[in-house]
DNA sequence: ATGGGTGATTTGTCTAGGACAAAAATAAAA
DNA sequence: TTTTATTTTTGTCCTAGACAAATCACCCAT
């Protein structure tokens, strides 16, 4: 059971480039060669370095954590959370959250879509997603950072949210066909979360928001001709955690580059580049609380 | 205006190493250099390039095409279709499928989701999907290959379609939680289209299969994980053209290792590998109508 | 004409090691 | 403590060569 590198960098994340230099220069991981000298990595190689990926995105640097053994990474994992929100830490989460938690635990989709249909019903749709599913994205991915969750779980959640989200965004009442601001939803190509992006359109629409998806992974120069296609206000997009800090970098440039300065571009989701390198003339949402004051700051702007 | 090699790659989706190379074969791209000596490919190249990778997904080999002028290379775009079937051909779709192309082209989301909609209700799930869902995506596909249709239109037809399906989904009343098959849906990690998926979920849940669907883009491991935890009968795959048939045929093979043999793998999609090279223990399903009877079949060959 | 080999060509992906800018960490100065 | 300069780290790009697998082109026999 071993992986060429093209199978790895497809798991992993990890670029081939990379994986290279990183034998060189750590020695580690230590791939064997095939019948025809290519490199052929060993499952247990494979899963410590979806560990290490795992680290990485919580801040630590390669040089520190690559050549560890694995039970040392492990440590590491348990010990963290990625957001270091103390509502979290403090009460795990709040029992009816852990509720929800243990049906994707004991892979019960039958009942969590249930409870969650439960859940828009009683709290709304806008609280459903900032109280419920925001900070449930939060628990998920935690869990599955510290290795609790795997990763069908993760998807079987996903498609349980989304099911649930595109059935409750069909019942907020369709904005007038010129109510604005008119907003473009997508991710760039290498995103392929598109539950974020669900969550950003339900919550522009309850402000009325005429709201255009693309869904997910569309080509820059597309979105800009889309957004000019459809004279679209605002450009908003999705990052989750795993994309490349640098592509997101980059092509929020190259987007602002292909699209005139009448339209903004908003950008949102859990990447930390967003945070730690604004990229200027990119509307940064850091939370999906803001959105409603966003859209009404944008109108007031607009009316003068 | 000009992109980084990178960029290339996430804009066209030809590998980078591919096009180093390209340009030492065919003299095509001639990117220019930038301050640090770094390939710097001007826009109208990008514009050629992603001409070519669709011809090159149309069939077309890389050696003929790279060095034909623009102007060739639209020629050669125009007067195919990818799938010889001459229903398309001859009526050029019904009139009826012709509106609802219309729609896409006149990029009027609102009316493409109402008559969506209408069509469900009015045709019943099964006709919608076989008679009007299906032909259409072959339509927008092939007058994407012609070069009549911009990524984006396919991507707001995608949406439109994937919401309409999963409202429609929502409406068909759930299996009892004992039913069998039950069959676990999703995709190779390469595969990022997902509309396929829905369609197929949708089948089958008419035929009052326990669906249990993990969305797209699920690691191998994974799937075999979530088919043994939920002890499904049957995993149901889809393969869109897009996926490189080395690795839908290696996949499928491997697949087939981590599972149990009592679980059959069902496969189905517009990929050409499929039926041009059958992977022995799958199960291909050529189109979507053979769907109801191979349930039927299955629930006979295991009353026995 | 059509089906079935066989050899030649095409093509993507891998390998090697070197280079360097940008980011991050550390040290030094204010 | 904050600011600035220097060192280390790190990912990505570069060149150039190799080769298996897929595909084409050709010939032969049915």
């Amino acid at each position: 059971m071993s992986a060429s590198i093209a199978a790895v960098e497809r798991d992993t994340g990890i670029g081939k480039d990379t994986l290279r230099i990183w034998e060189r220069r750590y020695g580690f991981p230590t791939p064997g060669r095939d019948a025809f000298g290519e490199r052929s990595y060993p499952f247990e190689q494979v899963e410590k370095l979806r560990v290490i990926k795992r680290l990485l995105d919580q801040g630590h640097r390669p040089g520190r954590i690559v050549a560890l053994p694995m039970e040392t990474l492990m440590r590491l994992s348990q010990g963290q959370t990625s957001t270091p929100q103390k509502l979290n830490l403090e009460a795990g989460g709040s029992t009816e959250l852990r509720d929800f938690l243990d049906c994707v635990r004991q892979h019960d989709a039958e009942q969590l879509r249930r409870r969650l249909n439960q859940a828009v019903v009683g709290m709304g749709h806008y609280r459903f997603i900032t109280d419920l599913v925001a900070p449930l994205n939060g628990m998920i991915g935690d869990a599955w950072m510290r290795g609790e969750l795997e990763i069908f779980e993760e998807h079987l959640y996903t498609e349980c949210v989304t099911s649930v989200l595109r059935h409750a965004i069909g019942n907020v009442p369709q904005a007038q066909e010129q109510s604005r601001p008119s907003i473009l939803l997508t991710t760039f190509p290498q995103e392929s979360h598109g539950l974020g992006l669900l969550m950003v359109e339900c919550l522009l629409a309850l402000e009325g928001c005429r709201c255009l998806s693309l869904g997910t992974q569309t080509p820059l120069p597309d979105i800009a001709k889309a957004a000019q296609a459809h004279q679209v206000d605002i450009v908003a997009l999705s990052f989750s955690q795993s994309l490349n800090p640098n592509q997101v970098f980059d092509g929020l440039q190259e987007l602002l580059q292909l699209l005139p300065s009448s339209i903004q571009v908003w950008a949102g989701g859990r990447n930390p580049v967003l945070r730690r390198r604004p990229v200027p003339g990119v509307m940064v949402m850091g939370s999906l609380e803001l959105i409603p004051g966003q859209v009404r700051d944008w109108r007031q702007h607009q009316q003068t």
